[in-house]
Order: structure tokens, then C-alpha cells, then sequence
DNA sequence: TATTTTTTCAAACAAGCGTTTTATTGATTG
DNA sequence: CAATCAATAAAACGCTTGTTTGAAAAAATA
């Protein structure tokens, strides 16, 4: 060879490192149909083969991606749940704590990854959005027994209330913070410049105390049927 | 030819109609990158050019299905602000009636487009969450200044609260409509069967009960910045 | 150092994509 | 009826996609 390497990056982190980072960029930003193979080891200055050498398949390594990023959020949410729970004693913990532990590690993790921060937000947004089956099974498997394990503790704090309102009222609590973590991009052009992605908690705290309210009111008005 | 004609559907609809159709259906269903103009073809049981002939490229095609489906949507929330504003006087509508204006008119959308009922919602929600610029100009286009009219009227129902206080949740309020329309299609799935796509009414009342709530909530209790 | 294993690389593959072309059909108009 | 135009049909065009191949390079092992 001639050309000296043209990137000297002092330690260059592993191929599939590398690959797994650019992935998930790419997903967020485009998409799984919008993510392309080429565009990933461009991203990742690999070669072209290294995604299916690494990770077998395009799928396979989407679904690496997603298991790394998602696992942490989820281990961390149990964890602030019982937190809370030690912190309350006999008593349970509050709608506020309960959403709190629900939303908060998002933003703890978007905080942790400095690069392009927001990225993460609209990685767990679109896993939700996405309509590529395997990504719907997979997240579903996620966040199934969270799930249960959320509407359980609703329902501890809310006795009163029917099991099925505690269903639907946390139904429209996830979507929300799915909603508002992959719109925030649009937060600047949406607000005519008055909002733009300032501090991370700030927007995460907003957004905790909206389903919080939005929730209590829900369950407290039972609907007119 | 020798095979009679397979689909002897009685009052076939028009070529231009049946392509529209189809794109709506299989735009809510698998996004812009997943839409092929070969399986809009088949869907609408056209030939392979003739979306090409009819609108003059993928992009197009898109554009004006997106169009037809939108714009009646934000013309019917404009009549029921009106109406709102007629109904109360000199005092300005409630939170509820403007959210109510924001958002029943996707319900009633929803009731009226008998086939597939909830592929609308799927759709309005996916035109902000979709990656293609030009959706995201062309939403930005229809939807910018249906904010700017909603944060007006906001501005008069909540005199005392801040512009950016109202822009903060107003956005929060938005992306959680669209949320929970982007996620209706799991609330079989999320809720363990217990809540399923019930009547339209139901869950859009939900919704706005909660936007509602959340939004007031958030106003009043102005953040610790 | 010699040998084996792991990783990188360039090139090619078949399949699917949006689009264009050319010809044929069906209806409309003179 | 003849002529004109709109609509449909089948085939092909480049191009991009995920994946595979076989050789070269690097790393690890002996």
C-alpha cells in the first residue's frame, strides 16, 4: 500500500462495536427499511461483508442492536420500581414515582450517550412504530412482562379502580412517552423556535408529570359507559 | 380471451380511486420505504404502470393520498373551534372543547372509513414518525399553521400561563394523540386481551380525557425551572 | 518461525425496486 | 364508419438491495 490509513482513531473500538453503533444511528434516523447494509458499513468504515460476517444477517443484526440498547432501560426501571417501593414501606408508591421509574431511565440513557443524544429517543419510539414483524414480536417479549409488572403496581396504588381502566389508562401512558420521545425532534419547528432540545431532564420531566395527570384524572373520571 | 373476468365487482371504482386506496392501506401498514408500487398494483388490482401514468411517480402518488385524507380531518377541527367559539360566547372554550375539536374529527374519520377502520389512525400517526423529508415537509405544511391556531386559542383559555409554558404542552398533548393512534392497533397485545379495538368513540374519548387532563395539569403546576 | 484461525476485502450474485417504453385496447368525437 | 385520445397491458430498463464467494491480510497459536 501507498496511501498511509486515513483514520488514525486512536483506539479504534471493535468491527462489531462499530457496526451495532452505526446500526442503531441508522434505525433511528431511517427506519429498518430505510436502513441499508451499505449505509451501515459506510457508517461504520467496514467493509460491506462485515455486517454478515459478524452477525449473520441483516435481522439478526438489527436485533442485536435493539436487545443492547433496550435491556439496560428495562433492568433500570426495575430497579427505580423497587427503589420506590423499599422508599414507601407498607405503603405503595405513587402514580408520580410509578411513571417516574417507567420513564426516567430513557432519559438517564439518552443523557449517557452524548453522541447525537436524542438518537436513543427515536430508537425506542420507532421499535414501537415499526411495522417489520420480527421487531414487533421481539419488543413485545421485552416489554410484555413489564407490562404486567407496571399495571400490578398501578393497580396496587389505584385499589379502587377496575383492572381494565388501569389497562387502558396505561395503555394511553406508553403511547404518550412513545409519542413524545419520537416527536421531539419536531419540538423546535413545531413550537415556531420558542422550544428547542434543551436539557434532557428538563423534557423528560415534563413528560412524566403529563401521563402522570393524565393518568390519575383518567382512572378518578371513570368514562360514562 | 377465454377466462371471463375474475372480480365482477358491481360498480368497479375508478383506477385513480382504487390506487389511492391501496396506498393508504399499505402506507399505514408497512410506512414509505415498505410501500412498493408493485404490491399497490396488485392491492388495487391495476396494472404495474398504471400508478405511474396516473400520478407520475411513487412520490406523488403518496403526496396525494396523503392530501385527500388529511385535509378534510383539519377542516372539520377548524368548524368544530368555530363552533366552540360560537357556543361560548365571549368566554373563551374550554380545554376540553379544543382538544375535543383537535381530536374527535380523526374519530369520526376513523367510523366513516368502514373498511379496515384503524388503518387511518395508523396512517396520521405514521406521517409524522415517517423519516421521508418530503412527508415531513408536506405534514409540516398542513400542520404548522393548525398549531399556530391552537396555540392561540390555548393562549385565551390559559391567559396567565407562558407562550413557551402552552408550546411545551400543546406539543406534549399532540405527540401523545399521535401516539396512542400509532399504538391502538396493541391494545389487544399490551392489555393481555383484556381491552380490544372497541367502538371508535371509546377510545378517542379516552384520549381526549387524558390529553386534556395531562395538559391542564402541566400548565397549572409550571416546572421547577 | 510455521501453521492455523480469524478477520478483512473486492467482486459478483440473484432478487426486487421505480420507472420507461411500446403496443394494444376501449371509449369518444368528427 | 373513421379518427382521435385516454387507459391498460406486458416487457424491459437501470439501479439498489441483502447476501455469498474466494482470495488476501492479520492475528493467534504451536
Amino acid at each position: 500500500m501507498i496511501s498511509s490509513p486515513p483514520k488514525p482513531a486512536k483506539t479504534k473500538l471493535s468491527t462489531r462495536r462499530r457496526l451495532i453503533d452505526a446500526t442503531a444511528r441508522l434505525f433511528a434516523e431511517h427506519g429498518y427499511n430505510g436502513l441499508t447494509i451499505r449505509s451501515v458499513a459506510q457508517e461504520a468504515d467496514a467493509n460491506l461483508a462485515a455486517a454478515n460476517y459478524h452477525f449473520g444477517s441483516k435481522d439478526a443484526l438489527v436485533l442485536e442492536m435493539l436487545r443492547q440498547r433496550i435491556q439496560p432501560i428495562n433492568k433500570r426501571r426495575v430497579a427505580l420500581l423497587d427503589e420506590a417501593r423499599l422508599r414507601n414501606g407498607k405503603k405503595a408508591p405513587s402514580a408520580h414515582e410509578i411513571f417516574h421509574s417507567l420513564i426516567f431511565p430513557i432519559g438517564e440513557e439518552i443523557a449517557r450517550s452524548s453522541k447525537s443524544r436524542w438518537s436513543l429517543a427515536q430508537l425506542v419510539a420507532r421499535t414501537f412504530t415499526e411495522p417489520v414483524c420480527f421487531i414487533e414480536r421481539m419488543h413485545q417479549k421485552f416489554f410484555s412482562q413489564i407490562a404486567k409488572l407496571y399495571h400490578r403496581e398501578l393497580s396496587l396504588a389505584f385499589p379502587k379502580a377496575p383492572s381494565k381502566e388501569i389497562h387502558w389508562h396505561l395503555h394511553l401512558a406508553v403511547s404518550s412517552m412513545l409519542g413524545a420521545l419520537a416527536q421531539h425532534r419536531r419540538l423546535r419547528d413545531f413550537t415556531e423556535g420558542v422550544c428547542s432540545e434543551e436539557e434532557v431532564g428538563e423534557m423528560i420531566n415534563r413528560l412524566i408529570r403529563f401521563v402522570t395527570h393524565g393518568f390519575i384524572n383518567g382512572i378518578n373520571s371513570s368514562p360514562t359507559e
